[in-house]
Formats: structure tokens, sequence, C-alpha cells
DNA sequence: AGCCACTACTCAGCGCTACTATGTACCGGT
DNA sequence: ACCGGTACATAGTAGCGCTGAGTAGTGGCT
């Protein structure tokens, strides 16, 4: 992966995640599919491992194992009440960011 | 700072130095106050002489030592030809990143 | 003279996140 | 028996921004 693509998703990968987990339960694998097909055709599958563990010990997710038709059982993630805030907070810091990145594209300074 | 904040910089930072650099070379001191003027106001100083030292290590800067009217000589940082093309391909990597978060966060997913 | 504020740069050590690389395990088709 | 697809886990690494401290020069105030 390029070297800024990955030091971008510092932060903002968690983000992502949390947001297509809204009002959408997913397991890992599903997440890192759904990645790829959004054109982070480079994340890991470690990467989101790791990530749903830290979200989860963040309190961010519910968690519920459900059996598989192929291979091992599932961990179904669900966004709840504290992940919902985190996720808003996450908007806000985005947004203002978002915001004085495209001044400087446009403008200039 | 908030801790979403400081990982969400990480990479975009840098970017946001070297545009502030095109066209206007600017000292360390002169970088972090206008940061601040941003809204950055919780970037610390040995965050930008830390990132000034990386870009000129990673020779996407020029250098010129000037003397001050006040304290010690400044570090004139100009973005090079490298540099140049480095902001590119950033403005690249934040666009395909922006685009995608702008998508999450209208459409739901 | 002594003190303080502002200007200006430096550096060691830390915390966090994404990546690398590897391993485990279950199932179906051939 | 083997392979490919599904599904999860983890130890170790690299990179970036932060913390906290230090060094230095200039000018103003008392």
């Amino acid at each position: 992966m390029g070297k800024q693509m990955t030091e971008m998703l510092k932060g903002t990968l968690e983000g992502i995640v949390l947001a297509f987990l809204t009002g959408n339960p997913a397991y890992g694998y599903e997440i890192t599919t759904w990645l790829r097909s959004q054109g982070f055709t480079e994340i890991a599958e470690g990467t989101v491992y790791a990530l749903l563990v830290r979200i989860e010990k963040n309190g961010l997710v519910d968690v519920e194992k459900r059996p598989s038709e192929k291979g091992p059982p599932r961990k179904v993630y669900s966004l709840n009440a504290d992940g919902e805030k985190y996720l808003e907070e996450f908007w806000t810091t985005w947004g203002f960011l978002a915001e004085r990145l495209e001044n400087l594209r446009t403008e200039g300074k």
C-alpha cells in the first residue's frame, strides 16, 4: 500500500468501519471484503481484525457469535450507543479537517 | 488534543504543511503560528519541528538559514520539485479518501 | 542589573494505529 | 487426500504526532 495512504488511514479507518456498521451488523471477513470492494484493495485482513478487537475492547460495539454455513463461526459486530456517540465525534473531527484541507487545495492558502 | 484528531493528523499534517509551503517559503515558528490561526490550536511546537526535519531529510524542501531581527537565526523552508510531486500524490490520496468518506457520511453506506 | 516574555530551534521517550507474516480451523468439491 | 474459499487471531515492526524538557537570542520593564 502507498505509504501516504497507510498514514492517512490512521484514525480514519476506524471511522470508516464504524460508519459501515451503522444499522448494518457485520463480521470481520465481510468488512474486509466490503473495504476491498470500495477500493481499499490493499487493506490486510489482520488490520481489520486488530481494529475489531480494539473497538470491542473500547466498548463501541456489541458482539454476537453465529455459526457459519462455511468455515468457522462468525463474530458479528453491531454498533452500540457508545459507538454511535463516538462516530458522531468522528464526523465532527473529520468535518473540521476536511474543510481545512479543501480550503488549502482550492484557495492555495 | 482530542485523540481522534491526533490520529487523523497522521499523514495529513505533513500534507497541510507542504501545501502551506507552496509558493510561500516559511520557517518553523511561522508555520506553527499559522497552524494555530487555522484552528489547529493544540499542535505542539515540537511536532512541527520534527516534521520539518523529516521532510528535509526526505528531500522535499530546500532550506536556507537567515538571521532574525529577534531571536536565533531562522531556517526558511521552501518546497522543491520533489516536494511538489509528493504534494500532488498527497492530494490524489486525500481526494480518494475524502470521496469515500463523504459517500459514507451522506448515503449511509 | 535582573527578570520576563517572545522568538526560534532541538531532542529523547512514549502511545497509538496500520502493516507484515504467519498460524489455526472449518467446509465442500474433485 | 488435497485444495481453495471462508473466518478468525496474533506477535512483531514501522511511522507519526505528542509530551516534556532544554538551549539561545532579543528586547522591554522595573
